[in-house]
DNA sequence: TGTAGTAATAACGTTTTTTTATATCTATAT
DNA sequence: ATATAGATATAAAAAAACGTTATTACTACA
């Protein structure tokens, strides 16, 4: 059994079955990843892929379990490059993250400033995408961290820890009957056709929990995965937007006025997960506790050793996590 | 980096540094591994073994961890071929058994002489040792299981599980005085040079606890690793014996006669342990319930996902453990 | 200081892996 | 049904990796 033969069917079963699609991704040519499959399939006398034919049509139930303690061992080899990284130079190496817009644009860019005048030889990478996909590369080792605020939960097998606790800001033209409102109510909210987050993105049930809960039934018009194009449409007149407050800037959005509603919608929780039983290098953690202060590296160690959904909760229940 | 260079890496830090004799034991020769050593150190740009000129001196703190996962990988590597023989067929494969004397020669024959008529194609092998040995070798991952009565609680990669209990006889040649006594008692015991096992073995400590606790302090004269030792010298005329109770054998040991002592000794408790997270096959759950008839499937599947020993004192707190 | 034991190096031959070119098969749409 | 695009298998050749033997160089211990 070659490291290599792992690699392949991992990948395989990472790229709908299809070889050369694979190969390509690889940088290799079909035949020689088709070999080597047949070869690991003959030693192991079980076929990890069903076939049809020529073609791979599913995984077979063998190479289920097979697939799964691969990608394990391919995780560990990752570790020992990052052990001998970090032995070899404190400061050399990369960093992989995934996240939201909203995070990428509003709540990373000064850490991520810090970090890369801190660790210039670290390269770092920066994936987008929805929470579900953010999560899903997280759990299959693609990047070092995940920074979401919904699914992260979804995934056991992530460590999660919460970063910090923001609220929500409705946004207005300037000329909006609303942008005179002293104290604003759900009400007062629901009369107006809404522009927000696409569900599934930024804390998004909050908000409709919110209104359910009052028994209104707001005229949502518009949704979109990020606060730029939110307030975009806001600036249009197509309706009142409802984002982040961190994702209202005062120096720019100088034509958009932004009310407080913290009073009106249960605060939402940004958390970083990472993937349970990843090495962390010395710069990763100093990256958690530059985004999140009270995750300091005794505390995610700590959080590393609690198992189950519970002990970890308890663990955070001690500890004050800040708000934006 | 290649598993190769893994496996290389792991067999010289467990055949104490030297490669000549690493490369015998596994039939290659020593330049090759010292190639592939050497390769690897490269590739990673770490020195996993620290060199004084042309020795290697000591695993550096780096090789430390990088050997801990490359066993962790090779362990997964197993579990891989492992899982592909459970789906290939049934009932081939091999069952490696680490276990004391006592359990080899009075405990387990009948249930092996089962197991190897159920599965014929299945290839047994027993290994000996002290209790300590034994688990060394469970947590390596040389044998499947370890079965003893003491020492297997040290190692927390172990998943233990009880057996059953057993208590102690005084055996003695029918012509002692102590043979016609009717209710034994500690002090009658202790007035008489006694023949026992040795330290570390068999629940010898149960046996000085008892002693201890009365305030006696018998005269312990000489000790054994086994019963079949320890008969012959009770034969001899040596002392009297304090073994297990399954060890006396009414249709052979016509010679001596055995007082039942449960009243005098706390029960031992004989364990079967396996490394933690290790594949079990089919044949494998089914040789514990053998031996163990508590320990269904469901059971051993349900110690699996228990991580903490107290979490696993838990479960078998509910569990009836049969006396021998 | 000498000797036995052990690792490194170099050169060589073998095996394994990858690549290229090509044939064959499958699925899908016409 | 048939043609076609997409995908895998096969075969031969080239390249790379691996292990072996012979030898040198070093260390530890007597």
């Amino acid at each position: 059994m070659k490291l290599q033969q792992l690699r392949y069917i991992w990948e395989v079963a990472h790229h709908d079955l299809n070889v050369s699609a694979t190969a390509q991704s690889l940088y290799t040519s079909q035949p020689g990843i088709s070999k080597q499959i047949r070869l690991l399939e003959e030693e192991l006398g079980v076929e990890v892929f069903s076939r049809s034919g020529k073609h791979l049509t599913r995984v077979t139930p063998a190479g289920e379990a097979i697939l799964q303690t691969a990608g394990e061992i391919l995780r560990k080899v990752e570790s020992i490059k990052q052990v001998a990284q970090e032995f070899s130079n404190d400061s050399k190496g990369s960093l992989s993250i995934a996240t939201t817009h909203t995070q990428a644009r509003y709540a990373l860019p000064n850490v991520i400033k810090g970090f890369i005048e801190k660790y210039p030889d670290v390269s770092l990478h920066m994936h987008q995408g929805t929470p579900m996909q953010i999560s899903e590369l997280a759990a299959d080792g693609t990047v070092d961290f995940a920074i979401a605020t919904e699914a992260l939960e979804l995934f056991s097998d992530l460590v999660m820890m919460p970063c910090y606790k923001w609220n929500r800001s409705v946004i207005v033209p300037k000329d909006h009957p609303l942008a005179k409102i002293t104290e604003l109510t759900l009400e007062d909210v629901a009369k107006y056709p809404i522009v927000t987050y696409v569900f599934g993105f930024t804390g998004r049930s909050q908000l409709d929990e919110a209104f359910m809960n009052k028994g209104l039934a707001p005229k949502v018009v518009f949704t979109a995965a990020d606060a730029d194009v939110i307030k975009t449409y806001v600036r249009l007149g197509l309706g009142i937007g409802i984002v982040a407050n961190l994702a209202y800037e005062p120096e720019v959005d100088t034509d958009l006025v932004a009310l407080d509603a913290s009073h009106l919608f249960a605060p939402s929780v940004t958390k970083i997960g990472f993937r349970r039983g990843t090495f962390l290098r010395g710069f990763m953690y100093d990256f958690i506790e530059q985004f999140a202060p009270h995750l300091t590296k005794d505390i995610v160690e700590e959080a590393f050793s609690r198992h189950t959904k519970s002990e970890l909760d308890e663990l955070f229940s001690h500890i004050d996590i800040p708000t934006f």
